[in-house]
DNA sequence: TGGAAAAATGGTATCGGTTTCAATATATTT
DNA sequence: AAATATATTGAAACCGATACCATTTTTCCA
C-alpha cells in the first residue's frame, strides 16, 4: 500500500520545467504547438512517472466525456450480445467509450437510465427503446444530444434510427410458406413484447400476409402470446391453435415464431408433442443472433430450422456511426437506416422436396 | 435547439434560495443536515429545473467515480454475456456503473484497457484476464486498487479471485467416461488460448485423470487445438486423433471439447464423418452459457450432449460482490471464491444404457 | 538590421461539484 | 437566565484538467 495519490498534470508541468498549458496541449497531441524539444521532454516525465491525466477533469472543462450511453431492453438475449459487441467495438475505434445499462424491457428503468447517462455527460446514446413513447428522450433529442434508436422506433418523433424492415420479412416467409404447400400458417409471439415496435411490426405483416397469401381476412386468432417463465404454457397454446388450424382446414400447418426464445420453446413442444418436422408440421423461427457467428444454433437440430436472419453486428456498427457521425457535425440532416435481412431456408420448412 | 448548457448546482442554490452547500447535503442524501422545509424546497426546484448534478464535477473532488472497470477477453462467448449480465445487475444495484471493455484475448489491449480505466479513475476492477502474467495490474493492485479476477488467474500474485475447479471437473468427466464403457478419451482444445490458466487447469486436469482411469502415461499425443475460424480444421485434426486411438485399442473412443465453440465444432465433425453418438463415438462438451437460462443447446441435438457447465452468472455476481466489500472495507482479507460446477450427463455418452 | 509574422509558451479564470471550517439559530440543562 | 449542546446553514478553498488571451522568443524578409 503506497499513497494512493496520484500524480497530476501540475506535477509533469513543474518536473519538465514547462507550463501546465504547455502539458495539456502534449495531452491533447497538438504537437504542432511545441517545439520537439519540449515534447520530448514531457514525454519522458509522462512515460518515467505513469501520469494519467484524469478524465473527471478533463470532461468537466472540456464538455466532452467521451461516453456514449447505450441502453439495452433484454441484455441476455444474443441478439444484443452481438450488439453490445459491435457497438463497443466501432466506438472504441475512435476513442469513445460505451456505457451500457441494461432496462430488462422496464419503461422507468430505461427513464432511470437515460436520466443517469445524462447526468455522466455522455456525448451521444442509443437506445434500444422498450417503450413505444418516451417524452425524456424526446426531450434530450431536441435539445440537441445526438440519440441514435436500434431496432425499434419511437411514435411522435422521429429519431435517427437502424432498424429492419420486420413487415417484409413476413411477407417474404409467407409467400415462401405458401409456395411449399403449407396450408395454414401459426404466429407465436412472447408475453410482454405487446409494445415493442419490431414485434408489431412484425404482427402486423403476418396479418397482412396471411390475407394476401392465405386469404385470410384475420388472422388473428392464428396467434398466440407465451410466457417463457412459464413451463407448458407454448405446449398448451400450441396445441389449442394446432387443434383450431386443423379443423378449419386440411393440409399440413406452419408455424412461425417471433424471436429466438419462442423457437427454442416452440421447438421443444413439438418435439413433446411427437410432431415430425417439415412433413407433420413447419417451423419457421427468427435466428436475431447474426451473420457474423461460424454457425447458427438453427443448424443443430435435426431437420434445421428455417429462420430469418439479420446482421446483429451490422446494426450495432451503424448505429455507433450515426452517433459518431452527428457528434462530429450536429447540423447533418437525421439518418434513418433500414439493413437488410436473410432468409435462410431448411429442412424444417421443406414440405415440398420430401414428398 | 436549444440552449445545452445545463442547469447547475449554483442555479439550484439560487433559485431555493440557499448555499451551494446545502444543496449538495441534499443531492448526497444528508437530510438529516437541513430542517424539512428546506429540504421539500430544494426538492421542488430540482423537480421543476430538471435539474442533474454533474458526475465528472462530483467524482473530480469526491475521488470516488462509481465507476468498476470490467475487462473481458472475449465478449462474444455466451458465457462472457452472461457474466456482463451478472456483473451489470449486482453493480448497478449497489449504485456502481460497469465500465466494459474487450479485449479479444491481446494481451496489449488489456494493457490499455486497464490503463485506460485508470484515467476514469475507476474504483474498482474486475478483470477476466488473458494472460498469465500482467506487471501493470499487479502494480495497480498493490497500490491499493480493488482488483478481483475472474475464471482465469496470474502467476506471481495472489489477486482476489473467483475461479471453478477445472481440474476436478476432468477427473469427475474421465471417471464417467470410463464407467460408461469408452475405451479411450481425446482431447479437444482452441488455438490461441494456450496460456489461459483456465484451459491449461482443463487440460492438465485430463492428463492426470487419463492417468488415473485409462493408464495413459502421458496423454498428449491425444489432444489437438484447432483454429474456430479455419473451416475443415476441426474434421482434419479428429480424424487423425480417432483413427490412431483406433489403432491403439478396439473399443469406442469419446471425445471432450475444451469449451462452447470447440463442442459446437467437434459436433459437426462427427456428424460430417457419420459417426454416430454414444455408440461409435461419445462427446463430451463444455457448456459455460450457465445454469439461469431456461434450456441449453447442449439439448437440441438428437442425441443430447453430455456437458460440464458452471453458473456464469454466479461467477459474475460474486466477483462484483468482491470489489463493492473490497471497496467498503479496503483492510478485509483477500478472498477467494471457487465456484461450484455440474456434470450434464445426456445421450451423447450414455453408452452403457444403449446396449 | 529593424520590424512584422510565426512559433512557442505561460498566467489565470473556470468547469460544477465537495470539503472543511466557521457561524448562526434554536433547544436543553442547570 | 446564563451556559452549553445541537441543529442548520454558508463562505471559500479546492479537485485536475482546459480555454482564452497575453507574452516571449525565433524566424524571416524588405
Amino acid at each position: 500500500m503506497e499513497k494512493k495519490q496520484s500524480v497530476t498534470i501540475t506535477d509533469v508541468a513543474r518536473a519538465a520545467g514547462v507550463s501546465k498549458t504547455t502539458v495539456s496541449r502534449y495531452i491533447n497531441g497538438r504537437y504542432d504547438l511545441m517545439s520537439a524539444q519540449t515534447r520530448a521532454r514531457i514525454a519522458s516525465v509522462i512515460e518515467l512517472s505513469h501520469y494519467r491525466p484524469n478524465d473527471s477533469a478533463r470532461s468537466l472543462k472540456s464538455r466532452r466525456s467521451m461516453f456514449i450511453g447505450v441502453v439495452i431492453a433484454d441484455i441476455s438475449s444474443p441478439y444484443s450480445s452481438t450488439l453490445v459487441h459491435a457497438v463497443s467495438n466501432t466506438l472504441t475505434d475512435e476513442g469513445y467509450t460505451p456505457l451500457f445499462i441494461a432496462t430488462n424491457d422496464d419503461y422507468a428503468r430505461e427513464k432511470d437510465a437515460v436520466s443517469f447517462l445524462l447526468a455522466r455527460a455522455v456525448d451521444g446514446l442509443i437506445v434500444n427503446t422498450c417503450s413505444a413513447h418516451n417524452p425524456l428522450l424526446i426531450r434530450v433529442a431536441s435539445e440537441g444530444v445526438p440519440v441514435v434508436l436500434v431496432d425499434r422506433e419511437i411514435r411522435d418523433y422521429q429519431f435517427e434510427s437502424v432498424v429492419v424492415d420486420n413487415a417484409r420479412i413476413m411477407d417474404e416467409l409467407l409467400r415462401h410458406l405458401r409456395g411449399e404447400g403449407y396450408a395454414d400458417v401459426l404466429f407465436v409471439s412472447q408475453t410482454g413484447w405487446e409494445n415493442v415496435s419490431s414485434r408489431i411490426e412484425r404482427q402486423d405483416g403476418y396479418l397482412e400476409g396471411m390475407r394476401r397469401y392465405f386469404g385470410a381476412a384475420d388472422a388473428r386468432d392464428r396467434m398466440c402470446f407465451v410466457d417463457p417463465a412459464a413451463d407448458g404454457d407454448t405446449a398448451r397454446a400450441l396445441a389449442r391453435l394446432l387443434a383450431a388450424s386443423r379443423s378449419r382446414a386440411p393440409g399440413v400447418p406452419a408455424v412461425i415464431a417471433v424471436n429466438n426464445v419462442t423457437t427454442m420453446l416452440v421447438l421443444n413442444a413439438l418435439r413433446a408433442a411427437g410432431l415430425h418436422m417439415p412433413d407433420e408440421v413447419g417451423l419457421c423461427g427468427c435466428d436475431d443472433w447474426g451473420w457474423r457467428d461460424q454457425m447458427s444454433w438453427a443448424q443443430i437440430p435435426d431437420p434445421a430450422i428455417t429462420t430469418y436472419r439479420f446482421d446483429a453486428y451490422e446494426v450495432g456498427r451503424q448505429a455507433a456511426l450515426s452517433v459518431l457521425a452527428r457528434i462530429r457535425e450536429p447540423s447533418l440532416p437525421r439518418q434513418f437506416k433500414c439493413l437488410p435481412w436473410e432468409l435462410c431456408v431448411r429442412g424444417s420448412t421443406m414440405l415440398k422436396k420430401e414428398r
